[in-house]
RNA sequence: GCGGGCGUGAUGGAAUGGUAGACAUACCAGACUUAAAAUCUGUUGGGCCUUGUGCCCGUGUGGGUUCGACUCCCACCGCCCGCACCA
């Protein structure tokens, strides 16, 4: 008998897979295609368990589909452009270039042992200019098909570093590095014209059949479509009047202020003259650009001194508020104010002492709004006060159906389908990324690149010393040639946002030597991702803008009808977690940190240090640093993550167990869609069980061919119910439950005492079940037990129905639906015998007391239910 | 704040509306060993007594639908993810 040793077999069978080239796609007419792609990783030079997890899951599909007979497309690359690269420039000196090459060295070296079966021929990162330069001849393309555009757009604009910062780049509404408070700023943006696309990127959500439907719907509500009213509030100065958009207007008759957004163009023209304003605009732009920032600031208001006229009743004038929770991007950016059914008016007004005006009352507590809007679902019947069209018992959505239609045909306003999905804003006041391939010239003004000229290079010789984009400080690269008139003109020097470049990546792999964005021919093959595998966390903005480009390299031209929803099947797969370990000595915690940390009261007041999980031991009575008896703190798990020590380095586990163990644990304790906590006792329990089905396999081996056995027809039973449920497993992504069905298999078979023939079909029909998740075991086993060629070419073994259905079935008797006893009755019983013999068990008589049952339900081969 | 998700033993989790806790971890007991490790075997949701093929409770909390609810519906609590310049 030999040892289980995971290096040597597992170095061995990826030179054999390596060298008999079964991972190369292959493009042919005989079989059936299957694209499967795992999100590819950003290059931050560290492989973590989250990609094992995610890219193991992956290579689980495609080796499945390469056993049942499939050309499998499995391909990787780099999404290597971005911030980081950048920072590490300025912080560590280097060049962004040379950090990321680096790193993608780094990480191809850590993820090759791992047995991964990716067509590594394809691989491209998304920094390479063949690639980059792609992507500039679609952004022409598209610029041509009027899908981009410029228009102004706010910035957070550090007025001390003079640059841009990233909406993560801001904290506390101070500038990360300067620590300066933050400004916005209006720039001239180049934009996709996504939402003109609106309707048709909701409406085919229908069609993602095999998209979890909470992606569906996080993608719907972002669209966000609505149907309002549109009408104007008419100034009672004369001055021209104020549009504002609602989805209530049912609710018009309870208005009591009207309100604009700080960027309202009104609101900038009073600005002009008027320094409380200024200071008011001044004091809303402090809070920061993004959505949360605004919907969560505390609402404040400055009074305009305008006031407007009601539609409906021209004697009575609203106030004009600017409002800084009103987003210009929305609607019109101006709204009315209805306190009594809208909790963020009714705050505002309580504040601003504005009026509160009920316009409907629930029927069976008809009570006014105190300090509590009263807002039902738009499908319950209210009591309606003083409605101007005529209603008195009606559904919101009834009310606003009637009053749309009765504005419209009184002339004062218009119905309005709206969305909520703004335009896609790419530009990046950046060095590294992927230029914009324009010309900036005075006479001609915006001038595509020509075609030939791309890609437009990066330029090498840049530095990080100064603040701002090097691209924007670089008179050689920057200054340059008009392409159509000749004469001194500027590039343009922003890039592209890294979104763009992972909206297309998933084309570009089915050809990504051409030299052209795709190839019709092998997109056409290919297309469109059979199975896309990527984090919950990518739900809407990767994958909505992905659709976006799908369609928009259709229009150019790019990829064929069928591609414009790239993604056939979507998969959101969990993180993987790791228990946090820390002391409680050195600074105070704060309230917020001893909620966040879980630190219980009376541990004292001292903040953590992180520990690395081998820092600290386990005693009778708690957690200690090793050799100490200084207390650790082991909180619930949480996302691994470099600050709080708590990461596991997949390249250590593989040198310490192998890849196969870790691969198996990361799909073994959880469902995939959930996150998985990282457990040492968890990994070693892996390693020990393969190890135990390398021992079985070696005492099968030295079996006796002619000894009698026993149980030969229960093994090759249980074998082909494990064929069964692993399959259904393996498709259903239920891997987590296919591998405890391989570990039921597994203990069956170790006790099986059965002929030495039925036990190696056994062993060698356990390996191929275990293949995709343990590959260099599998493949191992297979050699030894006689499997011809690879195990992963092997055709996937099929499950013999007429073995999987046993004669007798039990069935559980329940008694007003609690168990009380169970009969082993024929699988093929009439429902009445059943009952019969139901009827007769000891418990039914003892419950029944001589009387006769209510009812008795059957569920034939499932239960019977005795209701008394 | 808005949108989405999740919540089951000591722990990770299993369960087409049909026997709650599969499988694994941890713990405990036993075998082997001079001993330990490793390995193997067995027990383990809580409670009760009358120790039985027994009874009661039990899937975040409260209610509802159903012969039957972890599963479906409503409300609440807690945690996680996203919010358009992080990738």
């Amino acid at each position: 008998m030999s040892r289980y040793s995971a290096s040597e077999i597992e170095a061995k069978w990826q030179e054999a897979w390596e060298k008999a080239g079964i991972f190369t796609a292959r493009q042919s007419g005989d079989r059936p295609k299957y694209y499967v792609l795992e999100m590819f990783p950003y290059p931050s030079g560290r492989i973590h368990m989250g990609h094992v997890r995610n890219y193991t899951m992956g290579d689980v599909i495609a080796r499945y589909k390469i056993a049942t007979g499939h050309n499998v497309l499995h391909p990787m690359g780099w999404d290597a452009f971005g911030m980081p690269a950048e920072n590490a420039a300025m912080a560590i000196g280097g060049h962004p270039k040379d950090w990321t090459y680096a790193n993608i060295a780094d990480m191809r070296g850590q993820m090759k042992p791992l047995g991964l079966s990716i067509d590594w021929s394809r691989e491209f990162a998304t920094c390479d200019p063949e690639y980059y330069g792609q992507q500039q001849a679609l952004f022409l393309d598209m610029l041509k098909a009027g899908l981009v555009y410029r228009k102004n757009a706010v910035v957070n604009w550090d007025p001390v570093d003079m640059t841009v910062l990233a909406n993560e780049q801001v904290e506390g509404g101070r500038g990360w590095r300067s620590g300066a408070l933050v400004e916005r700023r209006e720039l001239t943006q180049w934009f996709f014209n996504i939402s003109s696309m609106s309707e048709e990127l909701l409406s085919a959500l229908d069609g993602l059949e095999n998209w979890p439907a909470k992606v569906r719907l996080m993608q719907e509500n972002w669209i966000g479509k609505s149907r309002g009213l549109q009408f104007g509030f008419e100034r009672s100065d004369g001055a021209q009047a104020i549009d504002v958009y609602t989805t209530r207007p049912d609710t018009l008759m309870g208005a009591s202020f009207v309100g604009i957004s700080p960027d309202h163009p009104i609101a900038k023209a009073l600005a002009v003259d008027n320094p409380d304003v200024v200071a008011f605009i001044a004091e809303c732009n402090k809070v920061g650009t993004t959505e949360e920032a605004v919907e969560t600031a505390e609402k404040l208001g400055l009074d305009t001194g305008l006031t407007v006229k009601h539609p409906l009743n021209p004697d009575m004038e609203l106030p004009v508020w600017i409002a800084n929770f009103i987003l210009m991007d929305y609607g019109t950016g101006a709204i009315f104010g209805c306190p009594a059914h809208d909790q963020r008016d009714l705050d505002f007004c309580r504040k601003y002492d504005l009026p509160v005006i009920d316009t409907f009352v629930a029927l069976e507590d008809p009570k006014p709004v105190e300090n509590e809007a009263f807002v039902p679902p738009k499908t319950d019947r209210v009591q309606w006060i003083d409605h101007f069209a005529g209603l008195d018992i009606a559904t919101g959505q009834e009310a606003i159906d009637t009053t749309i239609a009765y504005a419209e045909k009184a002339g004062w306003g218009t119905g309005v389908t709206k969305f909520r999905l703004r335009d896609w804003g790419l530009s990046r006041q950046r060095y590294w990324g992927c230029p914009i391939p324009v010309v900036h010239c005075d006479d001609c003004g915006v001038v595509p690149e020509k075609k030939e000229n791309l890609p437009v290079r990066l330029p090498d010789d840049v530095t990080f010393d100064k603040p701002g984009n090097p691209l924007d400080r670089h008179p050689t690269w920057r200054d340059v040639t008009c392409p159509s008139c000749g004469k001194p003109a500027r590039r343009e020097t922003d890039t592209m946002d890294t979104f763009v470049d992972s909206s297309w990546y998933f084309a570009r792999f089915t050809a990504p030597h051409a030299d052209t964005p795709t190839d019709m021919d092998a997109a056409s093959y290919w297309m469109n991702v059979d199975q896309y595998i990527g984090g919950v966390e990518h739900a809407i903005l990767h994958r909505l803008y992905s659709r976006f480009f799908a369609r928009a390299m259709n229009i150019t031209g790019h990829l064929p009808a069928k591609a414009i929803e790239p993604f056939e099947a979507l998969f959101t797969q969990g993180m993987v977690t790791h228990a946090i370990y820390s002391t409680f000595d050195g600074e105070e915690f704060s309230a917020k940190e001893r909620k966040e940390l879980g630190v219980p009261d009376n541990w004292g007041a001292y903040k953590a240090e992180y520990l690395f999980p081998e820092q600290v031991e386990q005693r009778e009575d708690g957690y200690f640093i090793k050799g100490t008896n200084r207390r650790a703190v082991v909180t619930p798990s949480a996302k691994m993550s470099k600050s709080k020590k708590n990461v596991v380095d997949p390249v250590s586990i593989i040198s310490a167990y192998g890849a196969d163990t870790a691969r198996w644990f990361v799909l073994s304790d959880s469902p995939p869609e959930r996150d998985v906590e990282w457990t040492a006792s968890g990994a070693e329990a892996a390693f020990k069980h393969l190890n135990r089905v390398w021992l079985m396999s070696e005492r099968i081996a030295e079996m006796d061919p002619d000894a009698k056995g026993q149980g030969d027809e229960e093994l090759l039973r249980a074998m082909h119910k494990a064929i069964h449920d692993v399959t259904q497993g393996v498709e259903s992504f239920g891997f987590n439950a296919a591998i405890a069905k391989l570990y039921a298999f597994t203990n069956l078979l170790g006790k099986s005492k059965a002929s030495k023939a039925t036990q190696q079909n056994a062993i060698r029909t356990l390996a191929q079940l275990m293949a995709p998740v343990v590959p260099h075991l599998a493949e191992d086993i297979w050699a030894r037990q006689g499997g011809e060629g690879l195990i992963a070419t092997a055709p996937w073994p099929q499950a013999d129905e007429s073995l999987l259905i046993d004669d007798n079935v039990t069935m559980p008797i329940q008694i007003n639906g609690k168990r009380r006893a169970e009969i082993s009755v024929p699988r093929e019983m009439e429902r009445a015998e059943v009952e019969k013999i139901a009827l007769k068990v000891d418990a039914v008589q003892k419950a029944l007391n001589g009387g006769v049952p209510k009812k008795v339900i059957v569920v034939p081969g499932r239960i019977v239910n005795v209701v008394v």
